[in-house]
DNA sequence: GTCTATATAGAGATAGAC
DNA sequence: GTCTATCTCTATATAGAC
């Protein structure tokens, strides 16, 4: 298997550019929204030409969706972990927020277009399993801190979450300093009810 | 003043063309989204030609604006009504969700992409000061129930109702039966906590 | 495999007849 | 004041040289 190397060099140099043309795709995202997010730019700003962009990605969708994907992925990693320890329940949950307010504090404008985006794309099989594995992560934990609750309590659980934290975002505050006291007090205020 | 009443049949038919418009924006909106949203379709729906449309509005913002504006106008009425029974706090609050849960339940697609098209228009001062009067309502309502809040809470509980309901319409439920106990126990859980 | 050049389509908006 | 016809621009996506 002489060649396997210079395969792998191969595959290796072919991540890095789609994954500089996600990039390209989230920063353009942040910047000028998803009006301001055409092909071409999306293109010229990961440093390489609108034909390599389409040997790459067959669409614009597919762009996008691998961006929801990168994100997706980090955010399930860090979620599952969080919410792994039932001893605790109430600082998992706790723990859990944290992560959430760091992502979508991290990149807000991000977070806020793509949550906007995602409706348009038509998630394949792999996403929406994707999608599911984040759910259960929260689901766990809330069933931890109160097993009375269904499904529908943690998903609600998570929009008031995403809502009190993108309203802030849009609002420009950089990262307000009460805004987790803020969220946990929704948060436990509703399961506590 | 013989031209006074011609004059007045000429504006309201020039109101009702253009009322047509923006209704005619609000339908596409509903079925085919931002995206779907151009001003010739507007203009073929509504019934008139492109040039025609160009008349009334100066640009798609515009007509955007008028949509907008229109719907906060609405809301803002009914709010004020309903939030203006001080005798019961909570019934004012209670009265308050129902009119929110109606409001976007009516038309869920059309206020979510409105939602999100918000951003993108520059409001005038007349539509800030709008919007300042429909947040004012709820805050009266708010501080009635727990005089010791400021107005983060009423905007916190504001997001909360939305985003709890944009999230069910967005699912497809129709209505679903036990969404005003959820959206009630998250506001109270929230202002009780 | 990466580029330049371009086909194609559709957008917003305007001109000018009636 | 409403129409049709059209200008201009910019988008997605492809073709074909290298």
């Amino acid at each position: 298997m002489a060649h396997a190397p210079r395969k792998l060099a191969k595959q290796s140099r072919s991540r890095a550019t789609s994954a500089a043309i996600v990039e390209a795709a989230a920063r353009i995202l942040e910047t000028a929204g998803a009006d301001g997010l055409t092909t071409n730019r999306i293109a010229e700003r990961a440093g390489v030409s609108i034909g390599s962009l389409y040997q790459y990605f067959p669409d614009k969708k597919a762009v996008l969706a691998a961006l929801l994907r990168r994100e997706w992925e980090d955010l399930e990693a860090r979620i599952r972990e969080a919410g792994a320890d039932t001893d605790d329940p109430r600082a998992a949950i706790s723990r859990i927020v944290d992560i959430a307010l760091a992502h979508q504090f991290a990149r807000p404008r991000l977070a806020l277009e793509l949550e906007y985006l995602e409706r348009g794309l038509d998630l394949d099989d792999e996403m929406a399993a994707l999608a599911s594995r984040l759910a259960e992560a929260v689901e766990r934990a809330v069933a931890a801190y109160r097993p009375d609750t269904d499904a529908t309590a943690a998903a609600d659980v998570v929009t008031i979450c995403r809502a009190l934290i993108n309203e802030a975002a849009l609002r420009g505050d950089v990262a307000p300093k009460d805004l987790k006291a803020r969220v946990m007090r929704a948060v436990f205020g509703y399961l506590e009810a």
